[in-house]
DNA sequence: AACATCTATCAATAAAAATTATGAAAAAAA
DNA sequence: TTTTTTTCATAATTTTTATTGATAGATGTT
């Protein structure tokens, strides 16, 4: 039994093809269906029933599959031990990022980030958090920026910076005429949302919800993109809320709608999600301090109000 | 990085010898020098420092080592895993025992496992419960019996038979008239104990302590094993203390020196223990149906006070 | 029926591991 | 000190193992 058959192994479960799974592994397919076989014999036990189609895992299989992914993860932390004694900081990073905090934080922090430490070579995915949460723990991502807390036993945080959030109010909104708007004048069914799988959008709901105690019945619109809820609100078809940080992009114009919260103001926390057993811990933390120095200066509010913004 | 580099490592790490290690890995020496150096040339750093006479391990090599155990005994695990679907009991299987329970358990039950499980491949060793808490935690042991609760996090155990304590009173001594006797008689100083080490030992100063508030300062005698104890005993030198199943064991004449406790009965408690992994669960099981069934014979006891022979 | 997709098999070859033989350095013994 | 022994490294060679390209067979699709 070798590190290399259960990588294999681990493949072809997720891929429920050998072929495919041989690419991934960068060999070919009869490589894969050799080595398989091998450790098959060796075990004298079936691991894929190949007479599903799609291939399936047998009972012991996916036992099997299971402990192959420990072993396997557990195999990278060597070379984790030895970049950390070292002092190294490189080699492929995984990073995943919530649609809402992508646009407005990536570039603050990406270049900065790159020049600091040009060895890392990150690879950035927007996902939502949901599957974000699924990735760190299967090992597809090595770290996440999402809003938190997430309560998930298996998964570290580390807060990075609290974003109030911001009314964007269009001229013939009721609540346009106001300077600064409390968090008791927001109404649910007044409001302009992100679609269903955004966090945002529950942080929003759940803000309304703290203070009205309306439920999440009838909204009027939903978006998918935060540029687009503003161009739907400048069409007079409600009010919204942006992250802070989404205000700092817009135009001239734009900027008339934003009102800003009476203290104490509402924000959500962002923070650096990764799996409890700290792999490539030296790049989350050169992360965090890059991204934490850059988001220093942008974000200076005080007396911020959390809200969760998963609260189920 | 193979499986097989890393167990190298780890036989060189413990035996601090290449040529040593070697044979053990069943493998020349060249072999070993070979692999070892592979994988430090991969990881660019030196596991080994072999200035050093014998060879020691370099900080990171430390730091490796422990990781490298983690794999290697995580991948015993698949064939385990292999073994439990296949409800197959068989293989390897290192047993601790404590001395004071191996010259009588041992006969009991053995050839009844080995006849039962003649594909289990036992090998057994009489080592003290601290030598037996180290090896299960190094995998160097599957399993012990040992005298329990201990109290450690890393091991599991379950509860095998309770063990009365019968006094051994030879003629010239104050207690013999006595039909039977209280746990409050008992006096320390009166009392021929095993040697530092033996847990039995604890246990039996913990008794007397506890009903007497007696220090443990002067013992007249101290043995190795109990048959010796019984020779002193009978020559006069001062009563003891047997564990129930010894008394199994020794010749009419002795039993006539043997006095039973008055109801509630002192007791140790003996245990299958095992580490909390897990692994060999089938076998660990196994033994435990074995000892137990043979034991319920041997031990009738009932309303069996216990106390804890680690009392620390 | 023809085609496409997928895995297994085979022989050839490339790569890696293990072995035997040997050498050099350090420790132990004379 | 000199000799002997121990111990690890190196080199050349053999053995074993992994990988590949070509292809066959099986299954499902159009």
């Amino acid at each position: 039994m070798t590190i290399t058959q259960l990588s294999y192994v681990l493949a072809v479960a997720e891929n429920q093809n050998f072929t495919k799974a041989a690419q991934k592994c960068f060999v070919t397919q009869p490589t894969l269906s050799m080595q398989i076989q091998k450790l098959e014999d060796q075990l004298d036990i079936l691991i894929f029933d190949r007479t599903k189609k799609p291939i399936e895992l047998t009972d012991v299989g996916r036992k099997i599959v299971t402990q192959a992914r420990n072993i396997v993860n557990e195999s990278y932390r060597i070379q984790d031990i030895v970049d950390q004694q070292k002092g190294f900081i490189g080699g492929e990073f995984k990073l995943g990022i919530i649609p809402t905090v992508m646009p407005t934080l990536l570039p603050m922090f990406l270049r900065n980030f790159i020049k600091k430490h040009p060895k890392v070579k990150l690879k950035i995915e927007e996902l939502t958090t949901e599957e974000i949460m699924l990735r760190i723990k299967d090992g597809h991502l090595d770290a996440a920026i999402a809003a938190t807390p997430l309560e998930d036993e298996n998964i570290k945080e580390r807060v990075l910076y609290f974003e109030p959030f911001v009314n964007y109010i269009p001229k013939n909104h009721r609540l346009h005429g106001a300077k600064k708007i409390d968090v008791a004048d927001l109404e649910v069914d007044d409001m302009l949302l992100l679609e269903d799988g955004h966090c945002f959008r529950e942080g929003v709901i759940n803000l309304c919800k703290t203070f009205k105690n309306q439920t999440e019945e009838t909204f009027q619109l939903e978006s998918g993109s935060i540029e687009t809820l503003i161009r739907l609100s400048n069409e007079g078809l409600g009010m919204t809320l942006l992250p802070y940080l989404h205000t700092l992009e817009i135009n001239d114009k734009e900027k008339e709608n934003l009102h800003y919260f009476n203290e104490p103001i509402p924000a959500r926390e962002v923070s650096l999600i990764y799996h409890k057993s700290e792999l490539k811990m030296q790049i989350i933390e050169a992360l965090q301090d890059v991204i934490s120095g850059v988001v220093r200066g942008a974000i200076a509010f005080q007396n911020v109000k959390i809200i969760s913004p998963l609260p189920k």
